[in-house]
DNA sequence: CGATATTAGTTGTTTTTGTAACTAACAAGA
DNA sequence: TCTTGTTAGTTACAAAAACAACTAATATCG
C-alpha cells in the first residue's frame, strides 16, 4: 500500500499550513484595525500601489474572481476608502480611486506588512529566503489553473 | 509613503497564492472523484496513515478545529468511509476506523498525492526543494497562533 | 441600422466556514 | 455523595465564499 508517505512531505499541505498561519497572524492589521476582509486589503493594496484601476484590472492582477472584487469594492466604498469615477468613453467600467482615508490605511498597513515580512524572513538566511520566494512565485504562477476572467 | 513594496515580496501573499494554486489543482483527486472536502481528505489521511484515532487526536495533529473535524467525520461516515467505535473506558470519545472503502480511497488518493508532489517538486533542484520544505515547516510551526483545543 | 455577441460589473442562491453555545460523560474535591 | 469543573463532541447561528444568473453598456457583423 502506501508506505512512508508523510503529510509533512506533501507540498500542498505545507503550503496551506504556512499560508494559514502567517495569514491569520497578519490579518489583525487589516481586520481588527480597519474591519477589512482579505480581499478588501488586496484591492486597497493594488489601488495604493499601482494607482487608479478598474475592478477587472485588479482581478486580473490579483487573480481574484470578479464577484469577490465587486463585493470588496462595495465594502471599501461604504467604509469611505475609495470612490468610483466613471470613464466617459466606456461607462461599463469605473476607475477606482483611494480617498485620503484609503491612502492612509494603505500606507499604514503597508508599513506593517513590510515589518511583518521582515519578522518572518529574518529567521532564515538570505539565500534561503531567495530560494523560498522564487519557488513560491513559480508555484503560484506556473501551475495556475485556467482562470475565467 | 511606501516606496517600492511589491505584493510579490510579501511572504503571506506568496504563500497564499502558491497554496491556492496547488490546492485547487489537487482537489480534483478527492473532490471530483470522491466528493470529499479538504478537511475530509485530511481526516481520511490521518486515519489511513496513523491508524485508529479519536477526533481530538486528529484535530491536534492536523491543527484543525474540532467543529470542522466533527463535520468531516460525519460526512465520511455517511459516505461509508469510516465507522465509530466507542471506547468502554470513556464513552465521550470514539475511535474512528476506516472501512475497506475508506482504506481504498486513502490508498488511491495517497498514490496520486505522491506523484502530484513529485510533479510539483521536479521543477526545482533537490537543494531548492529541501530549503523550500524546511522553510514551510518552520513557518507553519513556529508562528503558530494559540490554538483552542 | 438592427440583431447578436461580448464585456464589466452586480445580485441572488447555495456551500462552506467560523464562533459560540450546548449536551453528555467523566473527574475531583468538599 | 454531591457540587463543581473539565473534556469530547455536536449543533445552531452568523459570516464568508463559490457559483450561476442577471443587467447594462459596448462591440461586431449582416
Amino acid at each position: 500500500m502506501t508506505p512512508d508517505f508523510e503529510l509533512q512531505d506533501f507540498l500542498p499541505y505545507l503550503l496551506n499550513q504556512a499560508a494559514e498561519v502567517t495569514g491569520l497572524a497578519f490579518q489583525k492589521h487589516y481586520k481588527d484595525k480597519y474591519g477589512m476582509l482579505r480581499t478588501e486589503w488586496r484591492v486597497l493594496f493594488h489601488l495604493g500601489r499601482y494607482g487608479d484601476l478598474t475592478a477587472k484590472e485588479i482581478g486580473a492582477m490579483a487573480r481574484v474572481h470578479k464577484t469577490r472584487i465587486s463585493r470588496a469594492v462595495a465594502a471599501l466604498e461604504t467604509k469611505r476608502f475609495l470612490t468610483r469615477h466613471e470613464v466617459a468613453q466606456d461607462r461599463r467600467h469605473a476607475q477606482l480611486r483611494l480617498t485620503a482615508a484609503g491612502k492612509a490605511a494603505f500606507a499604514d498597513i503597508c508599513k506593517t506588512a513590510q515589518s511583518f515580512d521582515q519578522g518572518l524572513t529574518t529567521q532564515f538566511s538570505p539565500p534561503e529566503v531567495a530560494v523560498l520566494k522564487s519557488c513560491l512565485i513559480r508555484l503560484g504562477e506556473l501551475n495556475a489553473p485556467a482562470r475565467h476572467f
